[in-house]
DNA sequence: TCACACATAGAAAGCGCTTGCTGCAACGCT
DNA sequence: AGCGTTGCAGCAAGCGCTTTCTATGTGTGA
């Protein structure tokens, strides 16, 4: 029925073992020999069974990308661009790669019932993205897991992801998140803004974590009183930004700005605000986080930091491939831009 | 050094044959036998190999999905729903999927390879969403390649993309993006609008070929005369919006309505239009196509046509893992609604 | 009590590929 | 001319699992 690798031989006339080296070009072949087996596996219409060879060489062409929410652009950027560079169709050079993208939702369940599976797949390699959950056991499951992982040959690589304590030696490229809340709150704060409302991800996470230790650290470093009541959690979605916004507006009515985690929560802070008779930036100026494509054309313009998330999915994808050297002790921090637009003005009051 | 199910069948007292049944669980076996094994597994921490059930069992767990721009949400949102049905972790009952996200960034090529890639692993499923390049040739390509996959016992699921003649028996959820793309134009000429530029995407893709015979549709049922100048093609993203209105404008300066192929080009509509000191909706209205999550908050909110992307996708998951029945004759229309929103008025000239 | 069906476990034959090792020319060196 | 190299191709042993077929023990009806 299918077409093996036996069939090919024989049709070329040449043992299995040399049509298994000539497809992987590993081993020196006459061209004569070379030219004969591959018009073979042509006129076969041959496909090299994967299962197969993974079994039998022991390592599969997969390479796993975990995202927390596929749908949102943050991780559909750096997915495309990891993807771009671990060479499937279209990448550069050397073996064609499968890039397997999962979507956790942001459920330490799922992301290691992902990871379980990848090792079953006995993947090349596994890239982790986007923020961790904070959760002492859990945060102990997926070391544990990686290190399995790596010690079966999966090169890991994390981007945009801090490596906790127990990963130890992983890769990683993990954004400035505190630095770039820092900046945010801080530009406010030099436009004189004091009263600032903060709409935090998710808690446990640690990108939440880390972008809210840099607000305080810019109210505490300009001896600004921090108000708990002020902060408020929620996802990362337009829907909590808009809520949040609103409750944050039942407390403190005299805000004269927003923090929102990130742009598309600061989108939803717009809408609140605009709902509730506000204006950006006379009334009220809003922040973002990330600079997403549309972050530029929200009107007005939202004043964010902007993550290389491109850049950053390609040369995690370009490590997770051996393609680039991982940086010395393995970990990158990489910066973020202030990006001043429309949102954020000189406060009324 | 790595756990086998013989070491768990040595280590359980029974066979690899039983250990083998116990994981997959189609096969009667004892409770007590059953209960010894699963201990055992968990003792060993073991693994499946993936590569070697796949190859004995000559099917995978792996399910393809095709997308033609993994960042952009209108396929983030498509994915997630798909992957979240395929089972994989978290998804309902039933064997454990991996589900694949590919991006082919709409080349034909890379389309090709990534179904010989899955070809080659085996794939229980794939799922094509989104439109298709009409070019004859590839076209076929890609037909053949998919009647192998389904010869070879892959399920193939199209979500959003309309099959090809030549895909004959494949089971597809198509957008109703003509009827979809006339409503709007109705919406805009039921306004009193007569002068409207039209942004579409890239030339040989169904979907922006579609849409734009809805909006052709309706300015013939109207008697509108449609000028081929004002209608301008680019890529489905913001800034080939951007441009393309700046273009339009060039051309025909008194235009009241901007038709553009999809809510991310409307925004990118909607940017030029500010920046060239026009109102919306009051000198020019807009409207996109789709209805993404930021559409709703973009000021003024959008007009556009809603497509159940989540619904379809999640549809497209179910038939592929085949918990659900195939629709009769394979194909369904799913219908989008329109959405009248702040971004389209009463021309004013 | 004996034959027979039923339930459960094991033996063993692959699944299609990779790769270490062996075999054998043709070649270059002294 | 003799012998060690070098360059290519083949042999065959698995990789770890699934599954058919067979064996065994237990319960049933006559």
């Amino acid at each position: 029925m299918t077409v093996t690798l036996a069939d090919v031989a024989a049709r070329a006339q040449v043992s299995p073992a040399t049509v298994s080296r000539v497809l992987n070009g590993n081993y020196p072949v006459a061209a004569t020999t070379r030219d004969r087996v591959l018009r073979a596996v042509d006129e076969l219409d041959y496909v090299l069974n994967g299962p197969a060879s993974a079994l039998a060489a022991a390592t599969s062409d997969l390479v796993g990308i975990l995202v927390n929410d596929i749908a949102d652009p943050f991780f559909g950027i750096m997915a495309a661009a990891i993807q771009s560079e671990i060479g499937g169709p279209g990448g550069r050079a050397g073996g064609e790669r499968l890039g397997v993208v999962c979507n956790t939702g942001g459920s330490p369940e799922r992301e290691l019932t992902y990871l379980t599976l990848l090792q079953r797949q006995r993947a090349a390699a596994v890239v982790l993205t986007g923020g961790a959950v904070e959760n002492t056991t859990h945060a102990a499951a997926v070391a544990t897991k990686l290190r399995k992982l790596a010690d079966a040959g999966t090169r890991v690589v994390l981007c945009g992801r801090p490596p906790a304590p127990a990963d130890a030696e992983a890769v990683a490229l993990t954004f400035d998140n505190r630095g770039g809340g820092r900046e945010l709150t801080e530009h406010l704060i030099g436009l004189g803004h004091r009263r600032m409302g903060y709409i935090a991800g998710p808690e446990e996470r640690t990108t939440t974590r880390h972008r809210l230790e840099g607000h305080r650290a810019a109210l505490a470093a300009h001896g600004i009183a921090d108000d708990p009541a002020w902060t408020v959690h929620g996802r990362y979605d337009r829907r909590a930004g808009y809520e949040a916004t609103l409750e944050l507006l039942r407390r403190e009515p005299s805000l004269t700005a927003v923090v929102a985690a990130n742009d598309t929560v600061a989108l939803g802070a717009c809408a609140a605000l605009r709902d509730s008779g506000l204006r950006i930036p006379d009334d009220v100026s809003v922040v973002g986080f990330d600079d997403l494509p549309f972050s530029v054309d929200a009107v007005p313009a939202l004043t964010t930091v902007r993550l290389p998330l491109s850049e950053a999915g390609a040369r995690a994808g370009r490590i997770a491939m051996g393609r680039e050297e991982a940086p010395d002790g393995g970990i990158v921090t990489v910066q973020g831009e202030l990006m001043v637009r429309g949102s954020t003005g000189v406060p009324k009051g």
